[in-house]
DNA sequence: TCTTGTCATGCAAACGTTTGCATGCGACGG
DNA sequence: CCGTCGCATGCAAACGTTTGCATGACAAGA
């Protein structure tokens, strides 16, 4: 009968006490080795695994992460948690995931109800303001995702710049003309992406308009092409599936992309291809939460210390531009 | 300052014992109401939030469910493990979530590190063996998914009933010629999905062909696909990324779909859409899950006690058949 | 031989809860 | 006025670990 057996059963079978059967696991070299190898033999034997609450409970150390994410049916999300899983793993850690819904009140509940139970917590794309991420941060270890609030340890997996080098690509085509489709409001991708455009708007004198497609669903920006002014000379969306519904909104209209108008996507995260293929700009998400799993998990005090690690994705030109 | 407090300062500073601090929480009804209610008013004042792990440690109970999914990324999954979130939140429990990649091994390792400290486990299409997983069964709650070992629990989203359906009106229509272009090995649904178009091949003297993307994934359908019969009436993918791979992949070769060859895929998970909009089986797979977690939360004893729901799916046929 | 030191192990407290049992108190029936 | 009962609460043990400190054995140096 293998699974539940505690120290103490070891112990007894062993005939020493239960502190040589915990430090043959956590600190073997206070032990002779023979008695660390017949501890652990006889461990393997019964079936015995350490209790996780039991040693949280003294340690104060947990063995769990959480992370708290928006919207995992988006693309751009699972391979973030796969890369969050991974990292966590190889530090012997688990992770507990959570989502919002990008709703800040359940964005709230749940940092509430992980975080007095997690090592640390890991919240990507945050719809809180500054001041409440900076008080949760206070009292508990925690680095953001996609959330540049000063004061808090956060990775920024950022498209400015490979977004900024796409326009400029576009405008040496003979692009004036733009239109942003944008994602959900509050989400600071979204500002990087739309704040990027304005300001080459700005400096290179083109004609930007902008879209919202709040929901951040392939339905949604479909629908909204309808509303974009057939005289643009490129769209740029938030991320690919937004980037697919005015690819296919506009070819619903009659328009060729990339003859009658370019499109530049973001994310790069699409388990399928379009056609044509869409040119997106390739994010470094898994690296990114990776970095993040590291930065939690090396926190020394309560506390994380602020970090700001920033990640530029990289344009990846294809046929839609 | 908030968060960590215990049930024990709660208690000095209202001048009661631990216990009726306690029982304020687990057991209202013992106590006064005005106790309750003075109990719960500092008790919030000071933060005070129960610590799982000590709760864990003396009841046994630890507020956790495991989730056991092979591939996040595949877009099958990500509404599972929301539903699994949202079922478990409303019982006030969290779900810890691992991904096997697939590897019967890794799978093997995540059961053996979760089992422990979960208070049941659910493990999405399992590619362990009827004798491992009644194995494990045994001493752990668990309820499979897409898994149809007899003596465990299990909820199986069918698409059987639902793809007879669609071969049916296929060769309604004239279809003879059937390929199969599966997914993973080992897999429940794959191996569903094949036999029934086995069966009804037998059945209505059809010509089969099988082949199979062993990664599930878009690229490898697309590749695959320059190797299926050109006088093929109709192709059936194990689930809509393989679909969407087989769809390009015709067009590659000049293929027209559906007028020279239908098309019909599985999950209906795609966050996008394709043109022409792929004909699939919308599988209840929120639904499903969240039936997992009812199950393996209602166990009584240490084990689940042994149910099979079937969740037939619903087809869909749109404009690839 | 005695001291000193090192090395391996045991003892017991502590972590923050829950819960069976005991206790004290007031009310009520006789 | 006493006995009994029920109600509200307190006491203390228990859950399975980890860890600072104590202890014992044994070796080496004097």
């Amino acid at each position: 009968m293998p699974g539940r057996s505690t120290i103490q059963q070891v112990a007894r079978s062993l005939g020493v006490s239960p502190s040589t059967v915990s430090r043959a696991f956590n600190a073997p070299h206070l032990l002779k080795e023979e008695t660390v190898s017949a501890v652990v033999a006889t461990a393997e034997r019964m079936g015995y695994v350490p209790n996780l609450h039991a040693r949280a409970l003294v340690t104060g150390k947990t063995g769990l992460i959480g992370l708290i994410v928006p919207d995992i049916t988006n693309p751009f999300f699972p391979p973030l948690v796969r890369a969050a899983q991974r990292a966590a793993e190889t530090r012997g850690l688990s992770v507990m995931i959570a989502e919002t819904n990008s709703l800040p009140e359940r964005e709230r509940a749940h940092i509430a109800s992980l975080a007095p139970h997690c090592g640390g917590l890991i919240i990507a794309s945050s719809r809180l303001t500054p001041e409440e991420l900076r008080h949760v941060a206070d009292s508990t270890r925690v680095v953001l995702v996609n959330n540049d609030t000063e004061g808090v340890a956060r990775v920024l997996i950022s498209s400015a710049s490979a977004l900024t080098e796409g326009i400029h690509a576009l405008v040496a085509r003979g692009a004036r003309r733009f239109c942003y489709v944008g994602g959900p409001h509050r989400s600071w991708s979204e500002f990087e992406r739309r704040s990027t455009l304005e300001q080459l708007a700005a400096e290179l004198d083109l004609d930007a308009t902008y879209h919202r497609d709040e929901s951040g669903t392939y339905h949604e920006a479909r629908m909204m092409t309808a509303t974009v002014d057939c005289e643009t000379d490129a769209v740029i969306a938030f991320d690919d599936v937004i980037a697919c519904g005015v690819l296919d909104g506009l070819s619903d209209r009659g328009l060729r992309v990339p003859e009658d108008m370019a499109l530049l996507g973001c994310d790069d995260a699409l388990p399928v291809q379009t056609r044509p293929r869409l040119s997106t700009i390739r994010l470094r998400a898994a690296e990114g939460v990776t970095e993040a799993v590291r930065m939690v998990t090396e926190a020394t005090g309560s506390t994380v210390d602020e970090e700001r690690v920033l990640l530029p994705g990289v344009l990846e030109f294809r046929e839609t531009t």
